[in-house]
Formats: C-alpha cells, sequence, structure tokens
DNA sequence: TTAAACAAAAGTGTATACAATTTTTGTCCA
DNA sequence: TGGACAAAAATTGTATACACTTTTGTTTAA
C-alpha cells in the first residue's frame, strides 16, 4: 500500500487502466524509463497485451499527474520536472505540511503514532537493504501517512499527488547519502510529536524538506535526451 | 480566462476532449446538471457531435477532477460532495491559502496588487447583476488569482483544483447573500495586502473561509436525484 | 557533397464495431 | 395483485479500422 497504487478515486477498483496506470508509475518513479523517453501507445499496448485504447486511457491519466508530458500528435514523454518546478513543488509542501502537522497534533492519539513509528520501521529496513526505489517510495509515503492519519481525505489526496512529482524529481537529482538523513529526520519529527512540542515538530518538518531539498543535485548535468541542453553543456 | 478553461497541462491546447470537459465543467458548475444527474455517454457524443471515444475521455478527466463519479459498468454521475468533504476541503483551504497569504505578501508589488483590485472590480459587477454562475465563478477565482501572483505555478494549479471542488460544494450549499459578503470580505484582504500588514491579511483570510463555510447551509434538503432520499425526507 | 523534394513508414487522433454487463420490459404463476 | 423469472433493450468496456500527421529514408538537382 504505497503512493503508487494509491488511486484518486478511492475504492481499489483495479480496472485494466488502472493497473497501466501504476506499472508505468512504478517504472517512471524506479527510473527504469528515463525522463523524456519516449512512450509509444503500440508497443505498451502490445507489453500490456491490450489494444491502444485502454494504453491511451492511462496515459491520459498519468499525464494529469505530471509525471509524463504529451505532445499533441507527437506522442507521449517522460516528464522531466525542471529545476524550477521542483523549488515550486518544494515551496508547496513546505506550506502544506506544517500545517499538517499542526493539525496532526492537534488530534494526535497514541495509536496514530505507532502508525508513524511502523512505517519508520519499514523505511529502516529499505534504507539498511539499499533499495533505492523502495525506499524512495517508503520515504515519500511518510509524509502521506501522516496526511492520512489527520483523517483529512482531501488533505491525503493533495499531498500524494505533490509527492508523486517529488519521487521524479528526487530521483532525479537525490544525492546518494541524503536518504538515510531523511530517514532519521523523520524519527526526529515523530519524537517531537509524541512530546506534543508544536513548535519544535513543525520546525522539524520544515528543516527537513529544506534539508531534503538542499540535498538535490540541481547543477549536475542530467542523462538528457534533449540533445539541445546535452550539447550546449558538453 | 476562469477557473473553467484552466486546463491542468497549462498550454491553451483547446483540443476537442478539453472543449467538452469544459462545457460539461460549466454546466455541472452552474448547476445546469443536478448532483447526482446520470451523464450517459451516446446522449453526449450526440450533443458535441464526436463519438463515444472522445466522450469517455472527457469523464475521465472530470472524474479526476471530482465533478463527477465513474461507476464500473455502470455510468458517470454528478457528483454530490457530502457534507463532510466539504469541510475537509474547507480545512485544506485555510492551511493552503494562509500560507498562500503570507508568500504573496512576501513579494508583493504595486502591478500585483492592481491585478486583485481589478479582479475584485469584476467581482463587484457580477454580484450587482446577480449573476450567479458567473460570480461563484469570479469568488473563487480570486483565490487562484492570487495564488497565480505568487508566481508558483504548482500552487496555482493545486488551489485551482481545490476551488473547482468548492465551486460545486458552494453552488450546492450557498445561501444567496453569502456572496456580496464574499466580495466585501475580499476588499478587505487587499486592503491588509496594500498596508503589508500580514497578520491581519492572514487573520482576515481565515476567517473570509470560515464565513464562506458557515454561510453554507448544510442542514438544508437538497434537490436530490436519489429517489429513496427524496421520499424519507418529505 | 549538400540540400531540397518527394515517398514510404510509423504513430497518433477519432470513429466504428463487437462483446459483456446492466437496466428495463413483459410474462407467468402463486 | 405482486413477486420472480426471462427476454429485450440500452449502456458500458474493449478492440479494431481508418484518416491524418509526423518522422524517416531516398532520390534528384544544384
Amino acid at each position: 500500500m504505497t503512493i503508487l497504487n494509491r488511486s484518486p478515486n478511492m475504492a481499489n477498483e483495479s480496472s485494466s487502466t488502472d493497473l497501466i496506470v501504476q506499472a508505468l508509475t512504478k517504472a517512471i518513479v524506479e527510473h527504469r524509463l528515463q525522463p523524456g523517453a519516449k512512450l509509444a501507445e503500440q508497443k505498451l499496448a502490445d507489453h500490456f497485451g491490450v489494444s491502444r485504447t485502454l494504453v491511451r486511457q492511462a496515459l491520459l491519466q498519468l499525464s494529469q499527474h505530471q509525471l509524463i508530458r504529451l505532445e499533441p500528435a507527437r506522442g507521449a514523454f517522460v516528464a522531466a520536472p525542471s529545476v524550477t518546478e521542483a523549488k515550486q513543488v518544494f515551496a508547496v509542501r513546505r506550506m502544506v505540511e506544517a500545517e499538517m502537522t499542526r493539525l496532526f497534533l492537534q488530534q494526535v492519539t497514541p495509536s496514530r503514532l505507532k502508525a508513524l513509528r511502523e512505517h519508520v520501521a519499514r523505511e529502516k529496513k529499505a534504507v539498511a537493504l539499499k533499495d533505492v526505489a523502495g525506499r524512495t517510495e517508503l520515504l515519500g509515503d511518510f509524509h502521506v501517512r501522516m496526511a492520512e492519519l489527520t483523517g483529512n481525505d482531501v488533505l491525503a489526496q493533495m499531498l500524494g499527488q505533490l509527492i508523486s512529482r517529488c519521487s521524479l524529481i528526487t530521483l532525479m537529482y537525490q544525492s546518494a547519502h541524503a536518504a538515510q538523513h531523511s530517514h532519521e529526520e523523520h524519527e526526529g519529527i515523530i519524537e517531537a510529536l509524541a512530546a506534543k512540542d508544536e513548535a519544535r515538530a513543525v520546525t522539524l518538518m520544515l528543516s527537513h524538506l529544506e534539508n531534503v531539498e538542499a540535498g538535490l543535485l540541481f547543477d549536475r548535468s542530467l542523462p538528457s535526451s534533449d540533445i539541445a541542453s546535452a550539447l550546449t553543456t558538453a
């Protein structure tokens, strides 16, 4: 149960289309499909053993999730979030999650804290195992899990969208050792929540997000499929 | 240029499908299509003079915007947001917009204030003309406009989604005189922004949203298309 | 040799056709 | 009369077909 198989329509209706959406989302977020890569409809259709109709529906959804770009009459391409877009996403996350932290604390219960702790335990495992994709997913899911535990579905859904955009950004730009750090910061946030120290919890959440953003290697040259920018840097 | 013709993919690509999405969105938000009403694919296709293919694409998008509900093998129905959902949407709006107000003020310029003032002038006209649909749209757009003026596209897009959900809620529940009130509160917010009084601006924004929510008549019996509940209240 | 022009191939956009499901209608029987 | 069952109609889900656009490859002329 992760951000990957969380359909916006709630219900676990694993329709054919949704399965394709999930599979592609996973592939994109796990970087098996590089940013900029072309997603040809017929090839996907063959791969999934369905007609182009279902593939097109899936691509339409992915484009709304901002995971792919649809160019009219040219096809679908894996999104390559720009640096400015990444910064905007993080700015919004800071805004939303500072408030979310306060909301969580207003109605904190032992069982909710337990749920968070259990999640962080899973993170620990993934980090230890050096499971890059799984760990990125879990690190993002911590925040969605927290939103869910506030009981506000709308908030959880919105944050889910933001985080899935972040996954792409993180995987494009995140450095290796940043994950371990993130995980430890999650533990710190939980401690502050358990102590019902709102000011500290919010501060920790904000600095956590700032650290994640700061840890991104915005200036490194990406494996670009955009010829022009690939050659101007060389 | 309103929330109605703001496609999530930015670019003003008025493709066939998008036109249908816009037309249906307008009809739903203007209440020409009642919550719960069935949207049969072939009828829509005939009406728009296209095949079911395009209609289905449009319906898929609308379901992601939470304006309709898709029931597998049964069809599409205009969404009827529940009271709890409405409250959650408003809770998230308060969270996001309090922060947005601060962000706006951090980088306020005369031209940005002017843009807001011009918008409110349009509101005034719509309220005076008793143009219900237009006024609801403009009142919501004030907030989106503000988000756009912060320069954070991600924020603007997210708020756009929230507001379009709110339009449906507002039109389902909003009382008559609340609109005039809303409009005046917008003017107050602008004054606080112009005075660069952050605390006041945020307070006004929060109380504004609380007033809008409080003004909703959650307990009134809705024109329901669900026969059962329509008759149990009678 | 290069570049423009044209032809072939591949791929997307939309419509139509068919299968599967649901809803409606009609009939029979208690 | 009313409920249960069955056939028919309507509607959705998926696949296929075809038109149109973009891309690629080849030829031809400067």
